[in-house]
DNA sequence: TGTGTGAGTAAGTATTACTCACCAAAACTT
DNA sequence: AAGTTTTGGTGAGTAATACTTACTCACACA
C-alpha cells in the first residue's frame, strides 16, 4: 500500500505530537522511535508509513512549527510601514517565537542542518520564503534610501539572520530565560546606527 | 587496563585523522565507527579504548582543531593596536579558517552543539577562550572610547559571532567559494556604522 | 456482493555503537 | 634479573534501534 501524503489520519498527528513532546526533554538522536510509537500510542512501523525514515519525521514536525512561525511574522510586518520597524519587527517576532518555542527553536538551530536531504525537504522551503521575505525588505528600504545604498543585501541579511540566531542560542541549549524586546533594541541600535563611537 | 590520557599513542592519532578524512565528504551520523576503524587501520575496540564513545571522539577531533585555530587567531590579534581593527582580524582569520577548514566549520556549527555532553568537553573550553578574548577586545575598546559605551558587551559578542556563522553557513553547507576579505569588508561596515542611511 | 484503499498491526531483520576478555611487549620495581 | 604493572592493541561478541515486510480490519462505493 502506498500512501498519497493527502491526507492527515490521527495516527500521523499523534506521531508528530509524540517527537515534539519528547524533544522538550531530550535531543532528537536520544530520541527512540519506540518511544515515539509509545506515547503517540501507536505501533511503531506506523511512522514508516507516514514518514520514510526518523529525520524526515523531524523535518516535518518543522516544517509544521515553521508554518505557524511564518504566519505569525508576515502578518506583523505588514502593519509596519518603514523597512527599519519591519526588521525590528521580525527580530523581535523571531525571538519571542523562538523563546516560546523551545523545541522549534532547538530543531531549527541545532538538529536538522546537519543532514543533506534536510535542504530538499519542505521545511526548507519554508525557511527560504521567511528569508526571502527579509532579503525583500532590505531591497526596499535601500531603495526608498532608509538604509545606506552600499550595503549588500544579502549580507546584510545574513547579519540579521545570524545575529538573531546567535543572540539566543545560549539561551535555547541552556533554556534560560530569554528578554527577547530587550535584546531586539540592543541587536537594533547596533545593526542600524554602528558599534563605532 | 585504564587509559590515564596522557599520551598521545598512534593508533589514536590515526583514529582521529580517520574520522576527519572521513568528514570531509560525510557528516557525521553517516560515518560509522567500523569506516572509522578501517580507515585508522585498527579495530573498533580501540576506538573505545581512547573515547569513550563515537561523540567523544568527534569532540577531541574539534578540541585538536579549535587547538590550533585559536593559536592562529590570537597570534594575529596581538599585533593589531585598536580594537576594531582587532575585531575585523578575528572576523577574517575566523571566515578564513573556516573556509579552508571545512570540516571543522561543519563539526563546530552543525554537529556537536545538539547534545549536551558537548559543553563540558575540552573543545568547548577552547571556544570559551576565544569567545572571552573578543569580550576582552570589545570591552577595551569601550573603555578607550572606540566603540559606543552603550553597547551591550555581551550582546555586541553574540552580534560578531553569530554574524561570523551565519556568514560563510551557507558556503559551508554547500561547499561554495568564499571570499573571506570580502564578507569582512561588509561585516565591518554594517557592524561599526550602521545599515542606516 | 465484491473490490480497492486507507489506516494500522505484529513480528521480524540488519546495522551499528559499544563491551569484554585477552594478549604482547614495554616500563617500572625491588 | 625476575617479577609486576602499565600501555597499546585485538577480535569476537552483545544490545539496541532504525527500518521492513507480510498481514489485517474497516469501509466506501459501484
Amino acid at each position: 500500500m502506498k500512501h498519497k501524503g493527502n491526507t492527515n489520519p490521527p495516527g500521523r498527528q499523534k506521531i508528530i505530537e509524540a517527537l515534539t513532546r519528547l524533544m522538550w526533554t531530550k535531543e532528537f538522536h536520544a530520541v527512540t522511535t519506540a518511544e515515539i510509537a509509545e506515547l503517540a500510542g501507536v505501533t511503531e512501523g506506523l511512522i514508516y508509513k507516514y514518514f520514510k525514515s526518523k529525520k524526515e519525521l523531524l523535518h516535518q514536525v518543522l516544517n509544521e512549527l515553521f508554518t505557524r512561525f511564518n504566519q505569525t511574522v508576515f502578518e506583523r510586518v505588514a502593519h509596519k510601514a518603514s523597512a527599519i520597524e519591519k526588521l525590528e519587527i521580525v527580530i523581535h517576532s523571531s525571538l519571542e517565537y523562538y523563546a516560546a518555542n523551545r523545541v522549534f527553536a532547538r530543531i531549527l538551530l541545532l538538529e536538522v542542518r546537519n543532514s543533506p536531504d534536510y535542504f530538499s525537504s519542505e521545511a526548507y522551503t519554508r525557511v527560504r520564503a521567511y528569508a526571502a521575505k527579509i532579503l525583500e525588505i532590505i531591497q526596499n528600504g535601500i531603495h526608498k534610501g532608509e538604509l545606506r545604498p552600499d550595503i549588500d543585501p544579502l549580507i546584510f541579511r545574513k547579519i540579521i539572520l545570524g545575529t538573531m540566531e546567535h543572540a539566543c542560542l545560549g539561551e535555547i541549549i541552556f533554556t534560560r530565560e530569554l528578554d527577547a524586546l530587550a535584546v531586539t533594541r540592543h541587536i537594533s541600535t547596533i545593526l542600524f546606527n554602528g558599534a563605532k563611537a
